[in-house]
DNA sequence: TAGATTGTTAATCGATTAACAATC
DNA sequence: TAGATTGTTAATCGATTAACAATC
């Protein structure tokens, strides 16, 4: 592993290659290349040997790469080789499909509580867990110690609820709610919003 | 408006811009800086001007940009002063979620069409939409001349649904399925994977 | 061995920032 | 007028691509 500092757009690529072996794996390919894998996701095999050897030689010349191995570091790479427990707040019907999801575990991560301030629906059940009350949100996260959350709270809601979790120690936050959150510079925000994507798009129509 | 050809990435910023300003408009405020702009979106204020002054000249020395002027220009150029129709394919809890999602509407966009391959769901209701037959979507998304299309398919299923949307004359696709799609370079794509965006962060916990 | 493909270097290309004249 | 802030230029910084020696 290199010391130096990688960049960010970098790290942001390595998941895709990650999602992209996996499902060759599954498939039953034991071996790829720079050339193939940059057909699969659509980047040019130059820079997928540069992100690569970024933090190791992990091809063979001749060969390329051995997908169970390069799975394995790109995973260690990324700390997914392990399970993250995971806050969800906010109980609606966004809420609700991402408790359901079935994607998340053979990716890294477990839903273990979900928060909702609306008295009425504290006590309610999702699948196997009981909507707890957002008021207990820092004191049960800080306790368990949990470092990532989901936040699907109304827009209005966010940045407070952000900032509850930032106090109780959260370091990554998946928004989904439509507005750019305030956070110290430690902790990371990845933001997703349908229609800000869908808007990104409709300039080329 | 500028001939030149606008780089994506500025594109990409300028839902993020709209989405601030729409904020800013709706708690009454009526004029912003680049500074202040810069400060809500976590952008530097020198980015947000040259990014806007690709588009015209749209801001005051002295005074800064008008934020109904800005939103105005920002909604057109980003071609959503408009109502856009959207096809959702896959009718399982995310498809299900956006259908019910109430933040379309206003940014420009309402689903108009839900398809699922489940036999067992055609018919059925999803809010006011009654879920149609995946064999009858080209048919129909091709005779709407519907553009967006949202995909919340299994991994499994989303290639062959992308192919169909495509024959269909669709030319912008948000996909929620956890796989790189291969599609013509006419055609837009824009990921949402939440595992992706959390793997993104675990690099740096 | 011959062919294939990596890891890396240097060149190119593109994006961001700093600075400031123009001007409201 | 004095202060503030734009739009734009030039400088800097960073990312991507092309090319190829190394080597499996």
């Amino acid at each position: 592993m290199n010391a130096e500092k990688i960049p960010d757009i970098i790290i942001g690529r390595l998941p895709v290659y990650l999602r992209a072996l996996q499902r060759m794996a599954d498939n039953g390919i034991k071996t790829t290349s720079s050339q193939e894998l940059g057909e699969h996701v659509g980047i040019s095999a130059a820079q997928i040997r540069k992100d690569i050897s970024q933090f190791g030689e992990f091809g063979k010349q001749g060969t390329g790469y051995s997908i169970a191995y390069l799975l394995d570091k790109l995973k260690e790479i990324l700390k997914v080789n392990r399970r993250w427990e995971v806050a969800l707040v906010g109980a609606g019907d966004m809420g609700h499909a991402l408790a359901r999801y079935q994607g998340f575990v053979n990716r890294g991560f477990q839903i273990v509580m979900i928060f909702d301030n609306d008295k009425g629906k504290v006590g309610q059940k999702v699948d196997s867990f009981t909507i707890e009350d957002s008021d207990k949100l820092v004191e049960r996260v800080k306790s368990a110690g949990i470092k990532i959350a989901m936040l699907t709270v109304p827009a209005p809601a966010a940045q407070s609820v952000a900032d509850k979790l930032v106090q109780a120690g959260v370091k990554a936050i998946l928004n989904y709610a439509p507005i750019s959150l305030n956070v110290p510079h430690n902790v990371k925000v990845q933001y997703i919003d349908p229609a800000t994507h869908l808007q990104r798009m409709t300039y080329y129509l």
